[in-house]
DNA sequence: TCTCGACGTCGTCACGCTAA
DNA sequence: TTAGCGTGACGACGTCGAGA
């Protein structure tokens, strides 16, 4: 199962230059229950014990993957939020001012008559 | 009731980046 | 150079609404 060529573009910042990557203060990244610390590499030797060190580095490694996924999904739906909420602002904002800009031009335009 | 497509979520893999 | 992290991409699975 092979991937097609990755197109990372890191455009998340990029494109405005105003709104780094999900910059959202993260959450203690304590580890969930039941990781176990490794024993220390030097008491390792035999073959079994060996592959039973690499079973459990790779049981860590997805265990900490999984909750890193879980976090980037969450900063990245935070970040699509608050894009959402930056364009309602704006169009408002937008409103407000091509209403001014109605106002201004009565003002200024000369009478007809 | 069944089927199907759209959509969301999750776990995993692969890869780029960075600090040590 | 390497280990660890963040994240895009993918496949599997569940849910939901529409149509037959």
């Amino acid at each position: 199962m092979q991937k097609p060529i990755m197109a990372v573009t890191g455009d998340e910042t990029a494109a405005t230059g105003d709104m780094p990557t999900y910059q959202i203060p993260a959450p203690t990244t304590g580890l969930p229950q039941g990781v176990v610390m490794a024993a220390s590499p030097g008491s390792l030797h035999s073959p079994q014990q060996l592959a039973e060190e690499a079973t459990r580095k790779r049981e860590l490694r997805l265990m900490k993957n999984r909750e890193a996924a879980k976090e980037c999904r969450r900063r990245k739906k935070e970040y699509v939020k608050c894009l959402e909420s930056r364009v309602a602002v704006l169009e408002v904002q937008n409103k407000k001012l091509i209403e001014e800009l109605e106002t201004l031009r009565d003002i200024c335009s000369p009478k007809a008559d």
